[in-house]
DNA sequence: CTCCGATCCTGATGGC
DNA sequence: TGCCATCAGGATCGGA
């Protein structure tokens, strides 16, 4: 579900909750997601303060005095804060109880997401093979050029690759090979140096645009508030096949590639 | 190394 | 109303 825009949007609300407060009990009510919680970390967590909150790509990263506490997502993925009040529902799997009366809940109905521990999660075997972050300048034009370099595979494949660049998801993807007048079936080896500039740029702002209007809500995304993101309005391909391109007179068209819907303008991406 | 498809799981939706 | 097929924001893994 959540993409890098999500995640941020979700971080940010968390991180004035939440750093410097003290852990009280954590509730752990399923053992295992996409890979078993580490119990006993979360355990050792108790009585610990929040040092600092971070995101690498979509990672979620919680720091406390004992290690760091690795969230990703998945595709239904929700970190929310309540009061410690609200009764837990059906796919409400880890609490974190807080001094300050906040409780911080992990859902997650899909069971895709995952919580991992480490003391140093940047070398963490998922992290450590990860892409630049998206919105530095390592990821520019010429670094893309380079990954694309030889390869067969769709361009929206490696836009899509977190070993790549971390965080873009198939909205975000989708959205910015529009903007960038490049058809997703474009074979990554076949990008002009000018077109991977065009299409890092057309990411970036893609991603920045998002984060701004608090992320996507297509179902049921929401912030740490609970509060709903305002992308979607802005979306100009995702979703919208059969109706016609608000650049041109084309009919917006879809396909699969790897397994995900991609949407685009014959008329206005090449 | 590269590429493709299967896979983990639940829920929403639409056709019949 | 029920049943079935399809699809959904991700990323790993195995095999060709």
């Amino acid at each position: 579900m959540p993409e890098l825009p999500e995640v941020e949007t979700i971080l940010q609300g968390l991180r004035p909750q939440l750093v410097g407060v003290k852990i009280i009990s954590v509730v752990i009510r399923r053992l295992n997601l996409r890979w078993p919680l580490p119990v006993e970390a979360l355990r050792q967590l108790e009585g610990r303060s929040v040092c600092a909150l971070m995101r690498r790509g979509k990672y979620l990263l919680l720091q406390s005095e004992m290690g760091w506490i690795i969230f990703h997502l998945g595709m239904s993925g929700r970190l929310t804060l309540r009061s410690q009040t609200t009764p837990a529902q059906k796919h409400d799997h880890l609490d974190f109880l807080f001094a300050n009366g906040l409780c911080l809940r992990l859902t997650d109905p899909r069971r895709f997401g995952a919580v991992l521990w480490s003391c140093t999660p940047l070398e963490h075997p998922l992290l450590v093979s990860l892409g630049p972050e998206p919105l530095t300048p390592q990821f520019d034009g010429g670094f893309f050029f380079q990954r694309c370099r030889g390869r067969r595979v769709p361009v929206k494949n490696l836009l899509m690759d977190s070993h790549v660049v971390a965080g873009v998801g198939n909205i975000y993807a989708t959205e910015a090979l529009f903007k960038a007048g490049i058809l997703p079936i474009r074979p990554a080896g076949t990008l002009t140096q000018m077109e991977c500039d065009s299409l890092v740029s057309a990411t970036q702002a893609t991603l920045v645009e998002a984060i701004q209007q608090g992320g996507t809500t297509l179902r049921d995304f929401r912030n740490g508030d609970g509060a709903p993101g305002y992308f979607q309005q802005k979306l100009l391909v995702y979703g919208r096949e059969g109706q016609t391109c608000r650049h041109c007179p084309e009919l917006i068209q879809q396909i699969r590639l790897g397994g995900r819907s991609s949407c685009y303008c014959p008329g206005c991406q090449i």
